[in-house]
DNA sequence: CCAAACTGTTTTAAGCTTAAAATATGTCAA
DNA sequence: TTGACATATTTTAAGCTTAAAACAGTTTGG
């Protein structure tokens, strides 16, 4: 194991050095994939679906009839536009989501069908009970602790991060 | 796996428990995957590397001369046995990582090549600066709260969660 | 002994993901 | 007008990931 503590910018007095940081991200990074791999597994079992898809239904059920673009939907769900293609692609043939026509050739625009939003809503109901149940064992105030601190961690990695996907 | 980015009402006063988690969750998952996210391009433009195998390396640099079966690898990393497989694949062809034979034929042990050992090493120190710069704008007292929180958030999820990897 | 059950791993098929290159369309200035 | 630049998306090649099936080796009860 390195044991390297590096010259960085120690302009914060007591802010975390390395060892303690990178404990923090390991348990950060443990519960994101215990319930990532869990509603994974069930939105197979119960859906026949997955995350990905998943996502992408759950930000055109956010736009509605408006819909999305696929630059727009690569950038709500953090992942690159070629990714985007090939779920809009897989969707559009399950027949959930359709394409919509307009000025600007260029731009592919989708939106749910009836069926597409029919089955969101009932995955979504689904999924908030599991997340719910994740997260039972917490009370209120401590609930309510980590999402503030998960906020101050996220302003914290935007100093660092502004980095684009996409090249 | 990714999941969605919601947009929730900023005030939840008097909110169901099913949407607040939902907002921890989406916090929670936010952060981890700007994290891997950055983590990843660097890994990628300054060693020419991928999270996933740092992670096997991570995992053998610790078990040393005793290497790793398949099997506990996959366990470390919370990945399939498959994975394992191929991943160990690709690491062999570049050199890093060894074979080492043993007793039971169907057991699969590798461990690191001095050159993965060095690579390793190199890598290793890069990301706990990059980690540490991540984290840098939370205190020392945020940092410990949000750690045990989350150590708090991980005995929670093992109520719910002692599904399996691997069929 | 030896067949059945068990254990560890690999293979397979499908989907997800990215970076980079390619394609298609739109805009604008000379 | 038109050619250069800009924008939106798709394609491509490679790697990651999983579940399920297949494979290989070990153990065990008769």
């Amino acid at each position: 194991m390195s044991s390297a503590v590096a010259s960085l910018p120690d302009r914060l007095g007591g802010a975390p050095d390395g060892k303690r940081s990178l404990r923090l991200w390991l348990r950060l990074l443990t519960c994101s994939t215990r319930i990532e791999q869990t509603v994974s597994q069930r939105l197979r079992d119960e859906f026949g679906s997955t995350l990905p898809r998943f996502d992408m239904l759950s930000a055109l059920d956010r736009t509605g009839e408006a819909g999305l673009t696929m630059g727009e939907a690569a950038g709500m769900l953090m992942v690159s536009n070629g990714n985007v293609t090939g779920l809009a692609a897989r969707l559009k043939t399950d027949g959930l989501i359709e394409a919509m026509a307009g000025a600007d050739r260029r731009v592919q625009r989708v939106r749910l069908t009836p069926l597409g939003q029919a089955r969101f809503t009932a995955m979504a109901r689904a999924h908030e009970r599991w997340i719910e149940a994740l997260f039972a064992d917490l009370t209120e105030t401590e609930a309510d602790d980590l999402t503030r601190l998960l906020e101050r961690t996220k302003r914290s990695l935007h100093a660092t991060t502004h980095e684009e996907l996409n090249g």
